[in-house]
DNA sequence: ATGAAAGCGCTAACAG
DNA sequence: CTGTTAGCGCTTTCAT
């Protein structure tokens, strides 16, 4: 029971005084350090919890040289990312008791600056960097700091220790889908070329078409993240001679567009054509009709894993270097 | 330039040696306190520049018994309301030098309570609460903490400082804007009853058309916040005798449901039929087609006032109490 | 097994 | 005007 009410709050001295015992041992018995009876121990935890004794972190932290605190840097405004990797990030640390502070820099170098900063000046024990696009790094250069940084969603440098979803696997997930649907004649409907992941999931998906025989990649085409742009898509494929059965898109809003622009053509998602999409982002994926089959990048799980990776490295404990992809899933709904 | 690269952080007493000082003066020097010649003190500020000094704020806290690190609490998983009101408060509060940990409890009240309790351990200065819906609380009681709380879009004790969005007065704009397009057979296609929000909005749109002569207000239909039941709406009220000019509606998901389903039966936006939708989600609104006319909240600024009443609160001035509500703007596109 | 003392880095009160 | 002293609340040797 924490007791926040009125007066002053209690400190390990009053815990020792109300034990009869000094500062030092009671901070050795609530820390489960030292040597002692476990009755005293014992004894001693339980004053201090009569009292409601909350130790103080910034004392703590200022001898430790460790703040229990990590900072969350991100250029997504949006949240549309961030969101759930800050969810999981939470959720993996606050059992080690670390908080979050979360800065949104957008693509302000002087801002970040000003946020690293702060943060540096609070003494966090390390830094996770994220965004909402891997190839596109945060506007303030994080190498040389002198905590620890993780980087989530968001490519660090050569050795830095860096979690991404898996793209390709992610995107082998839906084209597999497609053809175990009976799909032959697929089309990749993406975003912008410029996007590392865009060119992963178009180059996984060719991939695995080449070596599907009973079927094939009819295009690719690349263009914006946007309803708009399936749309569109969907009217150039439609005018050519041959239309595809089974269209994998980029993400899920593209997808919408797409399957939109089916409806309105009178082609039957899923009879006629089968549509997956990719993100899962929920809001826009089970409002399609019909609700749409997609990959999701269970950016929570790595948050969680970016998370503890980064404790680890605030305890000196080994971690992997590098690029680690974490797996896709994909999410079967009705189309 | 702040320096983070290998060696010791420097500490006052480095500066204070480096300008054969003692710390006390060095203090005063770096913190514009005491009083010393102009001279000494520069002398003092750019000895503490060359070395790369940064206090540490964990020691000034200590001491200061002010951390300048706020909480911001909210149950919105999703962050479509959260982000906005998070980028506000850290913009109102940075030049503060104040920073912010996020913690989305969900409806867990004892995640809650471990969140709330590992920041008073660190010695937040104060807590913001926010959520998803104004009139649903936070799982735990605020009321009683040792700091001060503010609460955002989300409705504290009858005595708290709260911030909501305008309701009335957006619905009113809303309004008043079909009506300015020359519609005078209004719908208002709304969520839940439950909300408080949309009874508000509901009763400002009624009570609008009340005083207009020329137009009325045909029906207010309650439903859920998805594009389906704006479908759904629209068969019901396009099945009757006579069909409205406007609709209004509680947000922009079932606008973007009332706008398809129009489509769908052939009745155009906006010539026959104008519709003004809720929350400016330009995710959504922007793809409306046509572009969706819509209510900001503007949640950004809501936040940066609920941060700056924070900190009025953290420094025992003067705050209005109870609730403030901001005003909305009416965003103009093409429905 | 326990406690005294020193110190984390900084600030504030009071002298000089 | 500047320096000395004394903490803030907690942890950690090092004695006892």
């Amino acid at each position: 029971m924490s007791v926040g009410s009125a007066g002053e709050r209690v400190t390990i001295y009053d815990v020792a005084d109300a034990a009869k015992v000094s500062a030092a041992t009671a901070s050795k018995a609530l820390n489960g350090s030292g040597r002692m009876t476990a009755e005293t121990r014992d004894r001693i935890k339980r004053i201090a919890l009569e009292l409601g004794f909350r130790p103080n972190s910034l004392a703590r932290s200022l001898t430790r040289k460790r703040s229990f605190t990590v900072g969350l840097l991100t250029n997504d405004t949006y949240g549309r990312f961030t969101l759930p990797v800050m969810a999981g990030i939470s959720e993996g640390l606050i059992d080690h008791g670390v908080s979050v502070f979360l800065c949104t820099v957008e693509d302000n170098p002087e801002l970040a600056r000003i946020h690293v900063d702060a943060m540096l000046d609070k003494q966090i024990d390390g830094i996770i960097a994220t965004g909402k696009r891997i190839d596109k790094p945060l506007p303030v250069d994080l190498s040389e700091l002198p905590v620890p940084v993780v980087y989530a969603l968001n490519t660090g440098p050569q050795n830095g220790v860096t979690f991404v979803p898996d793209d390709r696997q992610g995107a082998r997930e839906a084209v597999q889908h497609l053809l175990s649907q009976g799909r032959s004649r697929i089309a990749h409907v993406t975003g912008p070329r410029e996007f590392g992941t865009v060119r992963e999931r178009a180059s996984a998906c060719s991939q695995v078409l080449e070596h599907a025989p009973q079927a094939r990649l009819l295009d690719t085409l690349f263009g914006s993240w946007s309803e708009r742009w399936g749309h569109e898509a969907v009217a150039q494929l439609w005018s050519r001679a041959e239309t595809p059965d089974g269209v994998f898109c980029g993400n899920d809003q593209i997808a919408r567009g797409v399957i939109d622009a089916l409806r309105e053509r009178g082609v039957d998602v899923p009879r006629d054509v089968s549509v997956v999409g990719f993100d899962n982002w929920e809001i826009v994926a089970k409002e399609t009709r019909p609700p749409l089959t997609t990959i999701d990048m269970n950016l929570k799980e790595l948050g969680r894993q970016a998370g503890l990776a980064l404790v680890r490295m605030v305890n000196r404990e080994e971690v992997v270097r590098g690029v680690t992809k974490l797996p896709c899933s994909l999410i079967v709904r009705s189309s």
